[in-house]
DNA sequence: GCACGTATTTGCGCCAGCGCAACTTCCGCG
DNA sequence: CGCGGAAGTTGCGCTGGCGCAAATACGTGC
């Protein structure tokens, strides 16, 4: 794929991180990206790696995960197609905080560090958006550290999916599909908890009808009854 | 106190948030600013109210506190002098995510929002400073996630006394002073655990001569002692 | 179609740390 | 200086869910 691509055009124009541009910037925008597509399993980038670009999903997804110093790690987040990743340390510590992993086939379009600092000076509506993105992603982060502070580990499972469906839910006859291609390990790590819990609690679901699970898709049947159990 | 008093003055221009600004910028920015002093307990803002203005606290201590809709309770973050708070629900869905709470007698500066997205637009700058504050607390949030994830609730709590030691630590004689006042179940609240767990964990620490504890003031004796629990 | 590696399921044992209650200490206030 | 309420301490019992191992199911590449 490359960047003149009327189908990546428009994909970089739809994105909420540049809603709000004149035509002429998303035009500069979409001139300066670089996009590349790696396969199932590749590594975006490395936790502690210097940040030199800022990274947009356009196909595919992607698992950031954190390795803490020891060995213990985390599912940080999920990210899907039209979702900003590995952008925010440019302007911190200028490390990449987590690894990024492709699940599957994926196609990101990236922009180097320069260029991208050069296009928020100059269109400032791409910081305001991004503030935006940014908030969404600590309130969502907050709820959380309350969850794993206070709930069980059914009820985390439990809004881990809900979150998940939100984020990248697709309606099908059977209910609510999750367009991640997830393992029990997966779900562990961003619930926090072990991929023992989570397979217990999601044959639990199935038997009740509460969710579908063909191991290439979950499906959430019934969001309501997900939703009761998150409640408590 | 006036936004006019010098004290106050100097304060706002020597904030994170305000760096790089021209003296003619600070000094707008100053004027628009409204500044008020709350006693001890009393409520900045609550949980769920619209987000009506931007707010810096000048001096004191703030608790953030997240309730959810079960009784579950979480302290999201402390703020110290120098600090911004909720502020960020501005850009997303304008209402406070936790309630703010004074700690001690506290003042704080704010600005309304149209005062203060009126300034962001003629002052990219304060967007800027505003993407990497909030950058730093998202990677804060990231690191408190995995810790709850994977730790254990001593090795989270020694975290939760080192990052509050970097946030408003003063080197005394005796070792580096945490500058809130801290109750038991504060700690518990923000490591994730209980006031228990937390009381016996402190006092072994304390006969171990790792921390100094006299119920106005927490200081740390020994950082490295407490990093080396932090670290396994 | 076969074989191997990967993911999932399920059983069993165990313990960190939570819940609760009773007691003590401390601080602020009049 | 004394009182009342809030904060802190400590003991005890219990259990959610983690750790591990063994068996099984899946699916991917050859």
């Amino acid at each position: 794929m490359h960047p003149h691509d009327p189908e990546v055009t428009a994909a970089i124009t739809a994105l909420d991180l540049f809603a709000g541009l004149p035509a002429s910037a998303l035009d500069e925008v979409t001139a300066r990206a670089r996009v590349r597509t790696l396969g199932r399993g590749a590594r975006m980038f490395d936790q502690g790696e210097p940040v030199e670009r800022a990274h947009v999903l356009l196909s595919g997804a992607i698992r950031i995960a954190q390795a803490g110093s020891d060995g213990g790690q985390v599912v940080l987040r999920f990210i899907g197609p039209g979702e900003i990743f590995g952008s925010v340390a440019i302007f911190t510590d200028h490390l990449y905080p987590a690894d990024g992993i492709a699940m599957v086939g994926s196609t990101e379009a990236s922009w180097a560090r320069a260029d991208w600092l050069d296009l928020i000076e100059r269109y400032p509506r791409i910081a305001l958006n991004l503030i935006t993105i940014v908030g969404r992603r600590l309130a969502e982060l907050q709820d959380r550290v309350r969850e794993m502070a206070t709930q069980r580990a059914e009820r985390r499972i439990a809004n881990t999916l809900l979150r998940l469906a939100r984020q990248a839910g697709r309606a099908t006859g059977a209910g609510t599909e999750i367009g991640f291609p997830l393992r029990r390990k997966d779900i562990a790590d961003i619930s926090g908890t072990t991929l023992f819990t989570v397979s217990r609690t999601l044959n639990d679901w199935r038997r009740q009808g509460l969710i579908a699970d063909d191991r290439r898709a979950l499906t959430l049947v019934s969001m309501a009854g997900i939703g009761r159990i998150a409640l408590g």
